[in-house]
RNA sequence: GGGAGAUUAGCUCAGCUGGUUCAGAGCAUCUGCCUUACAAGCAGAGGGUCACUGGUUCGAACCCAGUAUCUCCCA
């Protein structure tokens, strides 16, 4: 193994990874072992991996190396989604640049080229995650359009259908005209837009000078206006009640309607209704039972029904139409306006609202037991914030608009009848059966099948099942193979806040519809990684850094410590290079510990001098521990990573190996160095799951002798802690901070470490300071230690509990900074004094506080006391 | 407009059921060190009106009310 001076991450990441694989670390098959069990929230085939994939992916890794580690039967399914919208984007993109328009192409021809496209990028995120060092069981990685996955979709479609949970209609829709296919309200991002308001206006029939005026964003839409809404309180208008008007450039005559939904105080309080683009002029018209006139086409293009502008596009058919208003007189003024505008999250193009046929999922029924879980507590979200947001969406849910206009996803198993009649059933054959029920002249070729697939989510919401055994979704009354029985319900799901509903709150819909049972216990909600001023990442910022050129940078292990140190559990990260740099910094500080270590010779004759040291490592490691194990039970992931490297950092290297570290070239007793040796390999244990790669590459270096082939820190046991020495912990917290006053002296007093001083203690307390001899000594670089009975005069001096200190200085002390560094500490502690006697001397104090409490204040008193009267004592002597 | 959450050191965050020496980390800063494991390091130090205003209490960063600012979700 090298000693280079620093770690290399390039010379052990790859080498490990394959290692692992080869020995098969990460597979697993059910057996008598509890199982511990996380489905990765199937990451977009078209993604690459960016920083939110990081952390998230990161947090899992270190959840199941450590069960791994805890005796469970660890297994992490991976896997992507195939993200219809995205993929279909991208494949109708890659046409493109081939010559090649999707119109051109019937479905199956479509579909080949997806496949490919599939076949050839859809792999890459999941290779990323490998340079992560993702324990991922790759034997098991599913994708939402395998055979068997796509068939449970089916299944389940015709289930719900056969339950009434499905049914069709219409419904204005968010319409993504970039993409020709209805978004889900969760796709769409609504976001605040500088527009213009029109002042347009309407002649009143049947008048020749008559007009009103209404104000509206959307010129472009007054050709399907059906009529013209005034508030019946509005005495502006009273006029106008009963008339009718003409649609600007038209001249298509609309009545004047009245209902109080119009505010009086926005614009000019006259409303233009239109029904078809609207979704509250649809519901206004409704009630109104107004005509619908839809004057767009799928695209965004007008169409003949505007009669004018044909076939321009939306936003410059608007453009048009305000010029040929001003031309006409009709536009009487336009004003700057900020406003909301939906946007598709998948193609960033402004949502039409459309009225169109689609399938919906009932949601009310599901959503109840769904609530209960997270109610009641059986499912915990981490943080615990969420669980107001989850109840407020689930007590107002709204049915799921669940048909997608693509082909890349699962077509919809509705066959329609000549007559207009449909049938849902998995095959034609079946659907066949079913419609000569209704049409018994039914021809097979008659039927047509929907051309709509359904949403990707309707895939993904059973993921926790299907990556199992798809075929019992669908099929509730299933008892499932072994696997979905022996790792259903799943441990611990890690996702981003922003799918909570349309994503966690499906999946225990599903789970519950097809199991009868939660898919997960525990949900842990990271943040959204920002940069450190606060703006989320992003491609078009260019903020975000590339992951793998990261982890180029300061290693795997480097980036994992890197996320984790900013990521406290549903809090927005701000993310900086800094963190990876110190996670960098710490895998280095380990390597340097451990060439330490390597270097020392042992010599069988010496002593074991370093008794004490060790055995208060030993606890000190129990004590670390037991607060890292509350941590990760908490799911404070950061802040059991934060209590490692301390433990390690300061605990281990500046204290520990600092303690029985030989001088230079000198050899090491055979207790010492197996006591160390034991240490280190307890501390490997517990980094790996933060630090896979370093501590795999240390664990199999010689100094622990000969390693069998499966004997890896992967899956060595996850230490335990033991018992605590809580008097030894205490005395080395003193001997610790008389080491730090020692330095500290040297450190003001401009003396060089390398120069060995006196000590002296008086010794007030308990303390048996001999057995901490050999440490001060050492780490304070003393020569002598006297115990005395009285002050020394002439020598720095300084307090630690009780007991007192005498460093005497060949002559540089300086009576005068002595007197005023005392008269400072004695001015603070007579106010401190003063501040508890004020506590103890208030009758109501001493009457409704604790014993407890009151103990403690007299021990403050006391101990106050005592001081004093050294420092004075000190003072009168200087 | 409705709802949720936040505000603690220069930055990122802890701080449990109100009660140990007038609030703790990590990073950054400052001072001194190339001390044979590590300058990606060592030793030490400084740094806070706990957003603001009231209230409850013997006692408030913590509980209550209001104000301000910010973030997110929904319309």
């Amino acid at each position: 193994m090298s000693i280079s001076k620093t770690y290399n991450p390039k010379e052990t990441e790859d080498k490990w990874y394959k290692y692992w694989l080869e020995k098969k670390f990460f597979r697993s098959v059910p057996d008598e072992r509890e199982p511990y069990t996380i489905v990765i929230p199937p990451p977009n085939v078209t993604g690459v991996l960016h920083m939110g994939h990081m952390l998230n992916n990161t947090i899992q890794d270190v959840l199941i190396r450590r069960a791994r580690m805890l005796g469970k039967n660890a297994c992490w399914v991976p896997g992507t989604d195939h993200a219809s919208i995205a993929t279909e984007a991208k494949v109708v993109a890659m046409l493109k640049e081939r010559g090649i328009e999707k119109k051109d192409l019937n479905r199956p021809e479509f579909l080949k080229h997806a496949w490919e496209w599939k076949e050839k990028y859809g792999g890459i995120i999941l290779k990323q995650l490998e340079k992560l060092g993702a324990s991922c069981d790759w034997d098991r990685t599913s994708f939402t359009m395998d055979d068997a996955l796509s068939e449970a979709v089916i299944d389940t479609f015709i289930h719900l259908h056969k339950k009434g949970l499905i049914y069709r209609g219409i419904r204005m829709v968010n319409w993504d005209p970039k993409g020709k296919t209805a978004v889900s309200d969760e796709e769409v991002i609504r976001k605040e837009v500088n527009q213009k308001l029109y002042y347009i206006k309407y002649k009143v029939s049947g008048s020749d000078s008559g007009f009103i005026v209404i104000a509206t964003t959307r010129p472009e839409t007054i050709m399907a206006d059906t009529a013209i809404c005034i508030n019946p309180n509005d005495e502006r208008y009273t006029h106008l009640k009963g008339k009718k008007v003409l649609v600007p450039l038209i001249n298509r005559e609309i009545p004047v309607i009245e209902d109080s939904y119009v505010e009086m105080e926005f614009g000019t309080g006259c409303l233009k209704v239109t029904p078809a683009h609207d979704l509250n002029d649809y519901e206004l018209g409704l009630k109104h039972n107004l005509p619908v006139i839809d004057i767009l086409n799928d695209d965004g293009t007008l169409n003949e029904k505007a009669e004018i502008l044909v076939g321009e596009e939306r936003f410059i058919a608007r453009k048009k139409i305000a010029k040929l208003l001003e031309e006409a007189g009709q536009l009487e003024k336009v004003e700057d306006y900020k406003s909301q505008v939906g946007f598709s999250e998948r193609t960033d193009a402004a949502i039409e609202p459309k009225l169109s046929m689609q399938w919906f999922c009932k949601m009310e029924e599901m959503a109840k037991p769904a609530l209960d879980y997270v109610v009641d507590g059986d499912i915990k979200l981490i943080p615990e914030k969420f669980i107001n947001t989850y109840r407020h969406w689930m007590e107002n849910v709204k049915d799921w608009c669940i048909s997608r206009q693509l082909w890349w996803g699962q077509q919809i198993p509705a066959w329609y009848l000549p007559n207009s009649n449909y049938v849902v059933a998995k095959t034609r054959q079946e659907a066949f059966e079913l419609g000569k029920a209704l049409q018994p002249d039914l021809k097979l070729d008659d039927l047509k099948q929907d051309e709509d697939v359904v949403d990707t989510w309707f895939s993904s919401w059973l993921w926790p099942i299907s990556v199992f055994d798809p075929t019992v979704c669908g099929n509730p009354d299933a008892k499932g193979n072994a696997d979905v029985n022996y790792y259903y319900p799943t441990n611990d799901l890690v996702t981003a806040p922003e799918i909570l509903f349309f994503w966690v709150a499906r999946m225990i819909m599903a789970g519950h519809e097809f199991r009868g049972e939660l898919p997960f216990r525990n949900v842990y909600l990271t943040g959204i990684v920002r940069d450190k001023i606060g703006r989320k990442m992003s491609k078009s910022l260019g903020n975000s850094p590339d992951p793998i050129d990261l982890i180029e940078t300061f290693g795997a292990d480097g980036v994992r410590v890197g996320m984790l140190l900013c990521s406290p559990a549903g809090n927005d990260l701000m993310f900086d290079e800094s963190y990876c740099e110190q996670g960098r910094n710490f895998a280095n500080k380990i390597w340097n510990a451990f060439r330490l270590v390597k270097g020392w010779e042992v010599d069988e004759n010496l002593d074991f001098v370093n008794e004490q040291a060790v055995q208060w490592y030993e606890s000190r490691f129990s004590e670390s521990l037991t607060e890292i194990e509350s941590h990760f039970s908490q799911y404070r992931l950061s802040e059991a990573l934060m209590t490692t490297y301390k433990l390690v950092w300061d605990d281990f290297c500046a204290w520990y190996l600092e303690m029985v570290k030989p001088a230079y070239q000198q050899p090491i007793d055979k207790h010492t160095l197996e006591a160390t040796k034991d240490f280190f390999q307890r501390i490997l244990t517990l980094l790996h799951p933060f630090m896979p790669f370093i501590t795999e590459e240390l664990w199999h270096d010689e100094l622990f002798g000969q390693r069998s082939e499966n004997d890896c820190c992967i899956v060595a046991a996850y230490p335990h802690a033991g018992q605590t020495n809580e008097n030894l912990l205490k005395d080395f917290d003193v001997v610790k901070q008389v080491i730090s006053e020692i330095r500290n002296i040297r450190n003001t007093k401009q003396i060089s470490p390398k120069e060995a001083l006196p000590l002296a203690i008086k010794v007030n307390s308990q303390i048996v300071y001999d057995n901490y001899f050999n440490v001060i000594y050492k780490l304070g670089n003393i020569t002598e230690i006297n115990q005395v009975g009285e002050k020394i005069e002439g020598a720095v001096n300084f307090i630690v509990g009780r007991d007192e200190f005498f460093v005497s200085l060949a002559g540089n002390l300086d009576p005068e900074a002595e007197r005023e560094r005392i008269q400072k500490e004695l001015d603070y502690l007579t106010g401190f004094l003063k501040s508890v006697d004020a506590k103890l001397s208030n009758e109501r104090f001493v009457q409704n506080a604790k014993a407890e409490v009151i103990a403690n204040e007299r021990n403050k008193k006391s101990d106050a006391e005592a001081k004093i009267d050294m420092l004075k004592q000190s003072l009168a002597q200087l």
